[in-house]
DNA sequence: CATGCAGTTCAAAACGGCTTGAACTATATG
DNA sequence: CATATAGTTCAAGCCGTTTTGAACTGCATG
């Protein structure tokens, strides 16, 4: 399965017992995933949180077992979203990146951009849908009955997305900002 | 992007305009896999809902442009999750599919167990990273606090999605009930 | 019990998203 | 300005998921 809202596939768990460090970045990486994000971003983003520290493209490249390319991307995403932050060390001719706290906000505005603009299309097109069969003479009164159902549907999962939403700024938002270093 | 919540792709709408049965189809078909699940097992279930009669498989073969076998497993698992029944035409050696009322039901069961299954490992994933992080002297006191933060991110997730849950249940299932045929 | 049709299974193909890595650009340094 | 190193881009490859279709099973019928 795919999934826009949220899809299965195994949770492929690197263990490497022992290492605290690795098993907390992955973690995140899940979570993040689960809120429809790569999974490494939350990776990347996870390391420099948890490193509290600017550490640079080569170090995320070397302990996140990551190609140059890619820490390349993935920064870049962060840094648009600004979740992490690109700094220059004086004497030194690279950049180094750092976290922003905090995660889950980026990730409630981008989700509720993108998301609200994919269920609302979805409600646009069920309601053109029904518009057509009111002027089609052959569609009974209980078709056009049933396809009023299904923009409910539409209409509940995009309500139930907005207080997801809500409920996640509420509770860990304040929780990130009671801790935020 | 994959995504275990919800992940992002292109919606392929195919147009074929003034055809609103197809439309409100694929709607469908795009609000189910929005919550995780197969496309196709939207169009199928919404197909048979919209109908409301008992189809053959070969039906839904030719309307919704489906293999054989890509039917079968449609309505297998369609049929395990009970949202769709087979039933006997007498006269007929062939099996009849029809929709049952109603579809999110389905839906936020399945949810409820996969996905707080998976977060719930997650949160597990980082206790035991902080565990051990405490037992190794080389951890800071910050550094364990902020596996406690990433922590908190995990859990608020977790509740987030049960109020998401909650919400489609009070707020469709209702709904649906009102309208059941 | 042979025939034909409905339905199932599953290996292979198609598909789509993510990552890689080589070529390229930009920037600092001597 | 030449060289080296850092960072970016993007086509190609990889990998997991979904779909296909051919072989197979089961069942009803003559």
């Amino acid at each position: 399965m795919k999934g826009y809202l949220w899809a299965p596939s195994a949770a492929t768990q690197v263990k490497e017992p022992g290492n605290w460090e690795s098993m907390a970045v992955d973690a995140v990486g899940n979570v993040i995933e689960f809120w429809g994000f790569k999974r490494n971003q939350g990776r990347v983003w996870a390391f420099l949180y948890l490193r509290d520290e600017a550490l640079s493209a080569a170090e995320l490249e070397r302990d996140l077992d990551l190609s140059k390319g890619g820490v390349s991307m993935l920064i870049r995403d962060l840094e648009r979203w600004g979740v992490v932050l690109r700094v220059r060390m004086q004497g030194d001719s690279s950049w180094r990146y750092r976290a922003e706290t905090d995660l889950l906000q980026m990730a409630r505005r981008v989700i509720e951009e993108r998301e609200f603009a994919f269920i609302s299309r979805i409600r646009t097109d069920l309601v053109e849908a029904r518009k057509l069969a009111e002027q089609d003479p052959s569609a009974t009164k209980a078709k056009i009955d049933r396809i009023r159902r299904m923009e409910l549907l539409a209409e509940a999962t995009e309500k139930a997305l907005a207080v997801f939403l809500k409920t996640s700024r509420f509770d860990v938002g304040a929780m990130f900002e009671l801790f935020r270093t």
